[in-house]
DNA sequence: CCGTGTTCTCTTTTT
DNA sequence: GAGAACACGG
């Protein structure tokens, strides 16, 4: 968001309709505008639109959502029910009746990728940009009030985001340095508690005052989150878990600001409602309370010049779903939502129970799963679009196999005519990815893992990362350190304590120390070193004001030597991570483009609140591979649910988790309400966690679907097991066998049997493939090669196997022969 | 100081 | 089975 659209605000209501130019009050804040009178936010904003017309196909439940006017609004809308639809109407209507400016709208959206799709809708709906609508994620959101209002918080407006696994670099260190580790403290078990407390709005000093001070762990936690709070102050940082803490803290400690918010908005909408945790509740809450008259006084801007009196609280529309809340481990508290009505008084609540997305046999396998839950209010999904294609499923005898069925099943769809981007794969946990990634590479497969964010998990990334941190936020200690000796300047651990103690007992950053480093008393070699790069940072950091990020970045990797030193390596990986430096660039550069006005920390703040879901290209023709968390909210006319599994969905964890068991369900719910018209369950009957391959059981979940909606396949994969049999004999008889038995009777032992398949480095490159050449297949027999496609490493070809049918394999890496 | 080899822990889900 | 932490030799 540009500053020009921030400070697009304004007051009280325009004109309704038909009524010539609106007001321009004028609101002048603690010297500041807070309303540019010359930029209406969303500047000449004359829609014609009429408002009847964006009711217009609406049902009768959908139409009094858009349409009720009141202080509080409750939309309970079941999965598929058009509620993006009715919440973009209900902006739209608010528009285009005149009753809100843009700038006086608040939509709190779960993604930024479902922020831009509402603003996107908005935008055609009304057939015109309503720019000054904030639509944002509650991080991001955050972010923008902390950075506006830097200055009365203490700290600069650059300060950097970190994320978890800065975080528990900290926690670690701390740990460390406290002798913390006796207690059996972990950096993930500490990040834990303090994250659960900060959800809570409870900081150091509550925490302190609420712990069990008799338990010597428990005093160990309060030191270390008070250490750990005194390190992000002193490094201009905030945890995901402050953004929305400190804006809370924020608002409370200085009413005058809050109340500046408070006039500002006079429409909030939060979608996702029951997965806000308690800072976020408190946060909503904040902004629709009244705002305090006795600041009329002193803060005469927040009088609505035309009737002279305060503002009447924000409406708020909060829209939700009980039975899709699966954020409990993060502080989502599920009574935000089922006690909305006692919370704000005179709420109305609308029931949204029609389904406009799924068939009703899907509806009606999630409507009986989600119906064990008890303690829940009676809501029955329902669509008149008819029963649909049964429920697939599949038991496999392996991950692989199972892999496998879901690679063939989608080369089919794929032939009946559904586009592979309109495909999901999703699963419970992250790591069974991995079966599925082998498999979906060997059939040729394009397909995309969603989430996972390994892109900036890559130590490349992470280097040029800290370098932009470093260069935004001088006082970012957790930046510097990281790039000191990168690229090697020769400057090690015992340099780098050195420097840090230095720093800690002159009261410096790590950044000022650099420019200090003669004093400390190094050798020439690396004052020399450290002297390069602390001019380095002070040189990039003076262009941030004026400079692109792209800019920046390209010299940061220039001038440090950091490209040309992989370039130079012989390491054929470094050759991948020059490519990914260069990915890095289009980012900065893409940034730049939609962001002409976007400097250095804007970009940062961009990179470190991107959700997995955003990183969804709905333009790319690959299937989609992702978590069912990160599932919730997107839809897919095909969907595979994987890994229903006792253990897995529900996973372990939950057995001895309170509520976990539920929590599990509505996850499994969340699953198959994603599902448009065809939906796969599937199993594996052996399954490899940590090496290890054990039996596993069909989920509890499974018979809580009615049996006849759901057509057992026939498992495929019988051919497939007597070939597995087959070599596994072999293997045996080869000495091969490794004594993990998997105690499921006949069960092959899958770690040997693809392990020899996936990993032997098959290099088929200079195999010539013709339509109708017969091959061999180490696992699938005997076929006939039906069609080649593509070229060099990328080839691949459709072959008819005898035992097992049609397959595409990706030629390069198949275990073929020509026969 | 740096690279390499070995042992150990780890897996729920995410902004 | 992978990545981090540690130990050791150059």
């Amino acid at each position: 968001m540009t500053q020009l659209e921030f400070f697009s605000s304004d007051f009280g209501q325009p004109k309704p309709e038909g009524s010539s130019a609106p007001i321009e009050p004028k609101i002048v804040s603690r010297g500041e505008p807070l309303f540019d009178p010359n930029n209406f936010g969303g500047a000449g904003f004359t829609s014609n639109t009429n408002p009847d017309d964006l009711v217009e196909g609406l049902n009768p439940q959908q139409r009094a959502a858009v349409e009720y006017r009141g202080p509080a609004l409750l939309i309970v809308a079941g999965a598929g029910s058009g509620k993006t639809r009715v919440l973009t109407h209900r902006i739209a209507h608010l528009l285009a009746k005149r009753e809100a400016w843009p700038s006086q709208i608040l939509a709190i959206t779960f993604t930024n990728k479902a922020a831009a799709e509402m603003r996107e809708r908005v935008r055609h709906l009304l057939g015109q940009g309503a720019d000054g609508m904030w639509i944002k994620t509650f991080h991001s959101a955050c972010v923008m009030i902390l950075r506006r209002e830097s200055e009365r918080l203490g700290h600069d407006a650059n300060f950097t985001i970190y994320d978890s696994g800065d975080s528990r670099a900290i926690f670690k260190r701390l740990i460390k340095e406290m002798g913390a580790d006796i207690h059996k403290l972990t950096p993930a078990g500490v990040a834990a508690v303090i994250s659960n407390a900060k959800n809570e709005l409870n900081d150091a000093d509550g925490f302190a005052r609420n712990m069990d001070a008799s338990d010597p762990v428990q005093r160990m936690i309060a030191e270390i989150f008070s250490r750990y709070q005194a390190e992000l102050r002193r490094n201009n940082a905030f945890d995901f878990d402050d953004l929305i803490g400190e804006t809370v803290f924020l608002f409370r400690n200085h009413p005058d600001i809050a109340a500046q918010y408070q006039r500002k908005f006079r429409h909030i909408l939060v979608d996702e409602y029951q997965d806000t945790n308690h800072a976020q509740y408190a946060l909503i809450r904040e902004l629709t309370m009244s705002i305090d008259p006795s600041l009329a006084e002193h803060y005469p801007d927040l009088v609505d010049p035309r009737t002279g009196a305060l503002p009447e609280p924000a409406s708020l529309t909060v829209v939700g779903d009980s039975d899709q809340s699966i954020y409990a481990f993060r502080g989502a508290d599920i009574r935000n939502i089922s006690e909305f009505e006692k919370d704000f008084v005179g709420a109305k609540t609308i029931l949204l129970e029609q389904n406009y997305r799924s068939t009703q046999n899907i509806l009606s396998a999630a409507n009986a799963v989600i119906a064990n839950n008890f303690d829940r209010p009676n809501k029955n999904l329902w669509t008149d679009s008819g029963d649909g294609e049964k429920i697939v499923g599949f038991t496999g005898y392996s991950a692989h196999d199972e892999a496998q069925f879901i690679a063939d099943e989608i080369n089919r769809l794929h032939r009946e005519g559904i586009s592979y981007r309109d495909i999901a794969v999703m699963y419970r946990t992250n790591s069974q990815t991995r079966a599925l990634e082998e498999i979906f590479i060997r059939a040729a497969m394009p397909y995309r893992v969603v989430g996972g964010t390994k892109f900036y998990e890559r130590q490349e990334i992470k280097d040029a990362m800290a370098y932009l941190v470093a260069i935004a936020n001088a006082r970012d200690d957790l930046a510097t350190r990281r790039i000191l000796n990168v690229p090697k300047r020769g400057i090690g651990d015992a340099t780098e304590t050195q420097i840090a103690n230095f720093a800690a007992q002159n009261d410096l950053s790590v950044r000022q120390a650099l420019a200090h480093v003669s004093t400390i008393g190094f050798g020439p070699k690396i004052n020399g070193a450290i002297t390069q790069l602390s001019d380095l940072l002070n040189e990039l950091e003076a262009l941030v004001p004026t400079d692109t990020v792209e800019s920046i970045l390209r010299q940061v990797l220039d001038r440090t030597g950091y490209l040309e030193t992989l370039r130079n390596s012989r390491d054929p990986q470094d050759e991948a991570r020059v490519e990914n430096l260069e990915e890095l660039i289009s980012v900065a550069k893409e940034f730049g483009r939609n962001n002409p006005e976007g400097r250095l920390p804007d970009f940062l703040n961009e990179v470190a609140l991107v959700a997995a879901a955003d990183e969804i290209d709905d333009e790319s023709g690959t299937v989609s591979l992702m978590t069912l968390h990160t599932a919730k909210g997107l839809e897919y006319e095909a969907v595979f649910l994987t890994g229903i599994e006792e253990g897995l969905l529900p996973h372990k964890m939950s057995f001895i988790t309170p509520g976990g068991m539920a929590e599990e369900r509505r996850l499994f719910y969340v699953g198959i309400t994603r599902a448009r018209k065809r939906l796969y369950l599937s199993l594996a009957l052996t399954r490899t966690t940590f090496g290890e391959s054990d039996s596993s059981t069909p989920s509890r979940y499974l018979q809580e679907i009615p049996q006849h909606l759901i057509d057992w396949r026939e498992s495929g994969a019988r051919s497939q097991v007597s070939s597995f049999r087959y070599r596994e004999s072999i293997a045996e008889s080869q000495g091969y066998r490794d004594g993990s038995g998997s105690g499921y009777g006949g069960t092959p032992k899958e770690k040997t049997e693809w392990k020899s398949a996936v990993t032997s480095v098959r290099n088929n490159e200079g195999l010539q493939l013709e339509v109708g050449d017969r091959i061999r297949h180490a696992d699938f027999g005997d076929g006939r090669v039906l069609t080649v496609m593509g070229e060099g490493p990328r080839q691949s070809a459709e072959i008819h196997f005898e035992r097992v049918g049609t397959k595409r394999l990706l030629v390069k890496v198949a275990p073929i022969e020509k026969l």
